[in-house]
DNA sequence: ATTAGCACTCGCTGAACAAGAGTGCTAACA
DNA sequence: TGTTAGCACTCTTGTTCAGCGAGTGCTAAT
């Protein structure tokens, strides 16, 4: 059987309407709203063919016909309209980005909450990936007689600190001497090379009293591991309460408790992320998890320059208004990418 | 009517026979269950009388009793007994809380996850409240020729900084002489004491180059700032739906909306925050927020030395383990205050 | 003062039933 | 030959109603 252009458009017809309804779809409905010339009875076939085809399918005999996963995919890439963000929608989202964050955790926070608030689903951010940034600085900076901070700055203008006890003894020179040999070292590298070996290396070949210079590595190590470490940032949870697939208690302690799962979410933004910068679709079956095969992830990228380096996403059910979804991501990322290049241009002048 | 030990006795049994299975307590109920040596009709004559004093109330004609807020209230002030935390539950909060955090903020976040792990209802926590922290330290560091770190202290070891653009000229000493200044100037104030009117004063008593203070007291207000602004964590929301009394989605959809507003937490909690540190407990409707007029709301303080910083919840039904939430709130609540102890006399050294 | 007994109340459950929406099929039509 | 009107059939949803069970309040006996 083939998909002619009639098919597309009644299917196109019916996915719209549900995604509007939540409703089962019948044939008479589809030929009252949408002006395609057709009566009830012709449509009527042309669904008969079209759930035989996997694209539609019928919860029970006398009810009307919803979208499989298969039609949604179609739907997806080939069907469905583009949806142009109305002013308000650009204004709002241009007023929440816009604000001068310089924590990069916090504007991608930022930018999850305004994902959710847009698109009225659940949305998930992860921050920066850093592994591949570059170490900028050391420094050991004297607080109290036997503190000190230790002080790592990356090119992307991250900063960790950690606070230290050394030797009463040391002399503020000796600081300023192990910041030096420090940066000369590690300096340069990314914070992945910077692994426990190449700590200890550097432990080996100065000349410096080990008393000083152990703790002051720990600290430097304990920083990295601090970039290192990803947050995950979770918004508009209760958002699927408006949503009828989910009126179901089980069903919305199931979807929220997958949720709950940093390191889930974790994994699920983070196995596109080798993607190229498009707008990533997993419909309902196509997810991994089972606990989300009926839900629809929605997925992207953002980046400094050209390297990637962290991912958000929206999740909701399969009857996702993708359009919007799609367009909205779309802006909040290329927004997110402009901040991300204005921050780190400003932090490291690389000009 | 007066309250003798009998009712005492028959109250206390139906409240915890309620808090068990969230049914209407019937009069034969606790005649079979409770060794009381009385009949159900005495009982019930009894379960009368507690009505008609308001301990209890009846969903209808031919039902059960159930707990009145008032007789919660009489059960959490009086009635209830202890309920001793089981080694299991001293093991895993141990367990969670022994591993070395030295970040205030991980902690309470550490804490409020075994919270809600061992009570099994929704936990939450605000970190700590700096404003009467002092300050110890202020450093400038310079990073590149025109970049400096500001960097902050407080006694409770608290660091924080952020990075400033300098005038290409300044020389690293220049940035000492800023430091010393800043450092006499404001070091041993409280921050609430070091507000922006502090920060002009200094201002205007240094004689040194405006391009390079300027920005540099920028950076000073911006790392008071962030001590002092709060975060709150939450954790379990999803136990609700353990629970029968949110079975109703719109009964959830309410809780968890409610919980979504940082900031209605954050008033939560911090209305309790001048008490005393005992455990405060706030049934029904003697909550002020509408939202939760159904819920039991058990707070705490936590504390470093003598000076309250911040304070931690669980939030259920009025029908709530008060015995169990309770003590592991009070155990939770110690090692808080023991691990807070440690990590600030590491940091500072008052001793 | 306590208890046994009994009539009464009320919510819950399941069956029966009607209404409504939608389908598939057949036959008629352009 | 593709399209459409008509109709019988299916299945869900909402409603009504009777019966059951849990529990009460009251009265009378202990």
């Amino acid at each position: 059987m083939f998909l002619d252009d009639r098919k597309r458009r009644i299917l196109r017809a019916i996915i719209d309407d549900y995604i509007d309804t939540a409703e089962p779809i019948g044939s008479r409905t589809i030929a009252r709203k949408h002006e395609l010339g057709l009566s009830s009875a012709t449509i009527r076939n042309e669904m008969a063919d079209l759930e035989e085809m996997g694209y539609l399918a019928q919860p029970h005999t006398s009810a009307g016909r919803i979208p499989s996963d298969k039609g949604y995919r179609l739907y997806v890439d080939n069907l469905m309209g583009i949806r142009e963000l109305t002013l308000e929608e650009i204004e709002s989202i241009k007023e929440a980005m816009e604000v001068r964050i310089n924590e990069l955790g916090q504007l991608i926070r930022q930018a999850s909450v305004i994902l959710s608030r847009i698109t009225k689903y659940t949305s998930m951010a992860i921050t920066p990936q850093m592994k591949k940034s570059i170490l900028r600085t050391v420094q050991v900076v004297p607080i109290e007689s036997s503190k000190a901070l230790v002080i790592v700055v990356t090119n992307a203008g991250i900063v960790r600190n950690c606070m230290m006890k050394i030797p009463e003894k040391a002399e503020p020179q000796d600081l300023v001497r192990v910041s030096n040999i420090l940066s000369e070292k590690l300096c340069g590298c990314t914070i992945e090379q910077i692994n426990q070996q190449t700590i200890k290396d550097v432990e080996h070949e100065i000349g410096i009293s080990k008393e000083l210079l152990l703790p002051v590595l720990d600290g430097v190590s304990e920083c990295i591991g601090q970039i290192d470490n990803p947050e995950v940032y979770l918004e508009g949870t209760t958002n699927i309460f408006n949503y009828p697939e989910f009126r179901d208690i089980m069903k919305a302690k199931g979807f929220l408790n997958v949720l709950d799962e940093k390191d889930v979410l974790y994994k699920l933004l983070n196995s596109h992320l080798e993607n190229d910068s498009r707008i990533n679709v997993q419909i309902g079956t196509e997810n991994e998890l089972d606990e989300i095969k009926d839900c629809s992830l929605v997925t992207t990228t953002y980046r400094i320059g050209d390297i990637v380096i962290g991912s958000m996403g929206v999740i909701g059910p399969t009857r996702m208004e993708y359009p919007k979804v799609i367009s909205s991501m779309n802006y909040i990322r290329n927004q997110i990418n402009r901040q991300l290049d204005r921050i780190v241009g400003q932090i490291t002048d690389d000009s």
